[in-house]
DNA sequence: TGTGACATATAAGTCTGACTTTTTGTTCGG
DNA sequence: CCGAACAAAAAGTCAGACTTATATGTCACA
């Protein structure tokens, strides 16, 4: 699951940036390498190189003679696919979802005008697959063939928007939408109305209707954070 | 100007990475790290760590036995301030700054709909200030003054939303803004009807009309989608 | 000729210890 | 009371030896 993994490296920033993104110490705390070091029992070089990365994410700010310090969580790029998954994984998840859907509800229209403008025959083809995919697990509790398909099928979107910014933040999607289907729990099936108007999205797009492409966008997304409302109030 | 500036790592750093994000590396090339290091003229060690940096942005993937990896373009951080600033130094910065542009143009509308409803007296005041400040700088070539209340009151904007992901973005916006003064030749003095806009948009947010809010902002941003269509066809 | 096991070379990964540099807090003299 | 010199502390840098994973080539065997 963790994208980190490979090497002793990785192994402690797993583990400390959980931690600093946790907020397990305060803005301000200064931790000094060497006991870091000590702790995760790994050579300072090793630990030079978490720091680094701690501090290209802006979750610390290393300074000579006084060490290496946790900064507050405005300063933190919430962006980096890395620090969200950490977020997400930590105990102010459910505020983190919220932030991610409200982003999402900005996000996806517009970029769902776009892309009835932009996208290919393909890209077209793909989308009206994903929302039969979505239909086809819609009942008798198929919610993880239903998942796959909804997180396919937003990527699509995302991608033929032809913006860089929007694609890239179908990791973002795709991790909230598996939140919503694992962690929360979703007993029932998805629903039918989200279904629909997924298919009618697709068809959207399709027919180059850009401000029905976005309208139908922003109906879905508002579904997402009203069914927010619901489980977190 | 540059962020990262302390240290030999940070040199490095700076000089590197503009390097890849300008795409000197087609994505597949090898870097090996003794070279890098020699060419640099420094010590494994702190090239290692560049390296490291490097990889938790994505911009390249360091594999044993086979060296540093360049990635294609579709996988970089595009979110990460840096990254952003690099491309926007870069040969690529038009581009960029449409992408840029027209995630403005999707978080914004958005982000100022909720400071209508989140933000406190204090961040209203801070916004009409701004938007005077606006008015006063907007005849007589005062660019500069023009420029740093425009930043301030999307900065303003985008925090007092209350969401963390929206007021993150400031950074961009005031790149975007400043981009489109100082690069982008911006001889004559600002358009008046955006002005206008602004002034009317703090007016809304201080009397609590989200949905007016909204599409003053969606005014805003689409003006300077048409402007960038001008300038950069 | 194809295939699988094995050997080898390579480049990253790790560790250690010594040394340098910057910054901060203290102390001492005016 | 204040400023300048000083000392200590922690990050920063370096060099070199060693480890580990792995891509690739080799060779025997089918």
């Amino acid at each position: 699951m963790s994208t980190t993994g490979r090497g002793l490296h990785g192994r402690v920033l797993d583990t400390l940036g959980p931690e600093i993104t946790a907020g397990a110490y305060p803005p301000g705390s200064v931790l000094r390498t060497d006991e870091l070091a000590q702790r995760f029992d790994v050579s300072r070089s090793v630990m030079r190189e978490v720091v680094r990365v701690l501090e290209s994410m802006h979750l610390v700010e290393s300074r000579r003679r006084v060490g290496v310090t946790v900064l507050p969580a405005r300063e933190w790029n919430v962006y980096d696919p890395q620090v969200i998954r950490w977020r997400l994984a930590g105990a102010d998840r459910p505020r983190q979802l919220r932030s991610l859907t409200v982003l999402r509800s900005a996000i996806e229209p517009v970029a769902a005008g776009l892309a009835a403008r932009n996208a290919t025959a393909e890209q077209c083809a793909e989308l009206t697959e994903c929302a039969l995919g979505m239909v086809a697990h819609s009942r008798g509790h198929r919610l993880e063939g239903y998942l796959f398909h909804d997180v396919a099928f937003h990527r699509v979107i995302l991608t033929a928007s032809g913006n860089e910014m929007f694609a890239r933040l179908g990791d973002v999607v795709a991790e909230v939408l598996a939140g919503r289907t694992h962690h929360d729990v979703m007993f029932e099936d998805p629903d039918p109305a989200a279904v629909t108007l997924h298919v009618q999205l697709a068809e959207a797009v399709r027919e180059r209707d850009a401000a029905r492409a976005e309208r139908l966008t922003r109906e879905i997304t508002e579904g997402a954070l009203q069914e927010l409302d619901v489980l977190a109030p």
